[in-house]
DNA sequence: GATAATCCCTGTACTAGGTACAGGTTCAAT
DNA sequence: ATTGAACCTGTACCTAGTACAGGGATTATC
């Protein structure tokens, strides 16, 4: 590492918690720039690179897609007044993680009740074979 | 549709709700058991065959993945007494859909104080993106 | 019995969001 | 100058299917 401004592809990668493979990745499919480069051909990224790169894996953390991610991205590129396209984003990932979750609290119910059902009796057949296999 | 048990791999799929080339995929995976061919090499299924399909399907709605369904299957053709077994994949399953279930309330919080906070100010920066794009 | 419409066959490519190499080059430290 | 780590490109792989293309089988209608 030197006193420079310059990331390595590396350093980039571990600032953000992710893999080298990832931002590469990423570059590859529109969502980090191509950096410039060094003479022999390696990545040199600033800290606002870092900082791209921190939002979007924020963005992946809260489960926002890179599509999504990408149209965040857009927007903060143009600048300008498109508060009201982010909370629409936004709002429709909310959303999507309702829904998510409220499928969730389903399978959960009826997994916990077929796990519940295999303590009851010591009879030979799985109850939760039974369930699932029920025509 | 004649009048005999031999379902087509399309009557199969539609008496499943999944799709022709689901089927074949989990054939291709081992999930589903190759059957008997007609004279002209379609497939001929029967109605255990529209079971077993049944319980796979089952399985996956609950989010329970393919690997793990392969293996519920296995104590399935086995038989005997491996109640506990089942027990136990059934009860991993649920330790995992409650971290998924931890995460998305999480998440949901995140989401909903961000787009809440876009409705206080009517200020030319955007919350959201901030808050992503906070250093 | 002929024909048309529908179904089925295999094989391959594609999806999202990366991960994991192989084989070769460059950089930084000693 | 040398060595070892980090980097490069390109390709294959992962899950759990989906989507064709090009051709053969079956069924319904006439």
């Amino acid at each position: 590492m030197t006193v420079s401004d310059i990331l390595s592809i590396g350093e980039l990668a571990s600032g953000a918690g992710c893999l080298v493979e990832t931002v590469r990745y990423y570059e590859r499919v529109g969502i980090m720039p191509s950096p410039p480069r060094s003479e022999g051909g390696h990545r040199q990224y600033t800290f606002d690179h870092l900082k791209r790169l921190n939002f979007v894996r924020r963005c992946r953390d809260l489960g926002i897609n890179l599509a999504q991610t990408r149209g965040l991205l857009g927007l903060v590129d143009e600048g300008g007044d498109t508060c009201d396209q982010v909370k629409g984003i936004a709002s429709d990932h909310l959303v999507e993680i309702r829904r998510k979750l409220s499928d969730l609290r389903k399978m959960e119910r009826v997994m916990k009740d077929m796990v519940a059902s295999c303590d009851e009796g010591k009879i030979p057949a799985c109850p939760i074979i039974d369930a699932l296999y029920r025509e």
